[in-house]
DNA sequence: ATGAGTGCAAAGGCTTTGCATTAGG
DNA sequence: CCTAATGCAAAGCCTTTGCACTCAT
């Protein structure tokens, strides 16, 4: 296991302890399944990749990591959920979501544009008496595998 | 019902038949509610808005609107999926989106950055391989009833 | 022991769908 | 007339929840 990776667990736990619940093998293997996917997994994948815990318990599981500040559900217009671990764990980012297929894989942008973004929304933050926290720029398209198959 | 308005109306009436289908009075009152709103409305608050019509029709022909390319579903984190007329309708924008109450507010940005992120995305489409179509970029935060009753 | 986690099954809640009826072209 | 739209009720589907059991502390 990579120093980043041990890293990440003794984060993972401290949230989860600091949020009054156990770190569980069960919660320690979503959190790798989550960190070694590098984009939102859907549930089923999710539960795929666990061989052995209920539907119900990773429901559960995912919950509590959620609650704990650890994973963040990520919405999107599939079926089921997609889950990735927060992004102050795992760096701030972008999605480019397959309007085809659904696939969602993490982009970053050149930081000088980060920046740009941030002062927009900080002056439109100012102009519309929102309290801007975040924000979440995803781009739709087609990923290579559909645009290939669609020509 | 000023010009605008009716233009809406032609073109959302020619998209309707041109998909094969009726732009029944039913189907003019909700492009007519969306567009009064000027935001991404709730299912509950369109049904709220229109007198009579069952819940099971309103969302049929949302479908039918959406798939005729007047309306189009907005992803977000409510129980309540929310529906606002497309952006060739109604201009480019982005949302406001509350995280406390879910209130959802159309916005514009510069237009100086507008342009700045559309050449982002071209140089990220080209490096990725994705061929991006499209960009949305939610800002969520807290409006100013929710930080007013946070403060 | 004591509370948390798990499995199973049932319930929830939004959305979709089948079917008979009604209305529009 | 003929096809599309509507209402009503039932079904679907993801997600949540209740309950009893098991496991870890």
């Amino acid at each position: 296991m990579s120093a980043r990776s041990r890293e990440l667990h003794v984060t993972a736990e401290a949230r989860v302890r600091a949020a009054g619940q156990r770190y569980t093998s069960a919660r320690r293997q979503l959190v790798e399944i989550l960190d070694r996917a590098g984009s939102p997994l859907p549930l089923p994948a999710i539960l795929g990749r666990h061989g052995d815990l209920k539907q119900s318990s990773v429901y559960r599981n995912l919950a509590a990591l959620e609650q704990a500040g650890v994973v963040r559900r990520v919405i999107t217009d599939e079926d089921f959920g997609r889950y990735e671990l927060t992004e102050d764990l795992t760096g701030h980012h972008h999605h480019l979501v397959c309007s085809n297929c659904g696939a969602v894989e993490d982009v970053d942008f050149a930081s000088g544009f980060e920046d740009t973004l941030e002062a927009q929304l900080a002056e439109l933050a100012e102009r519309t008496g929102f309290s801007t926290v975040s924000h979440r720029l995803d781009l739709i398209g087609l990923c290579r595998t559909c645009a290939a198959a669609s020509a």
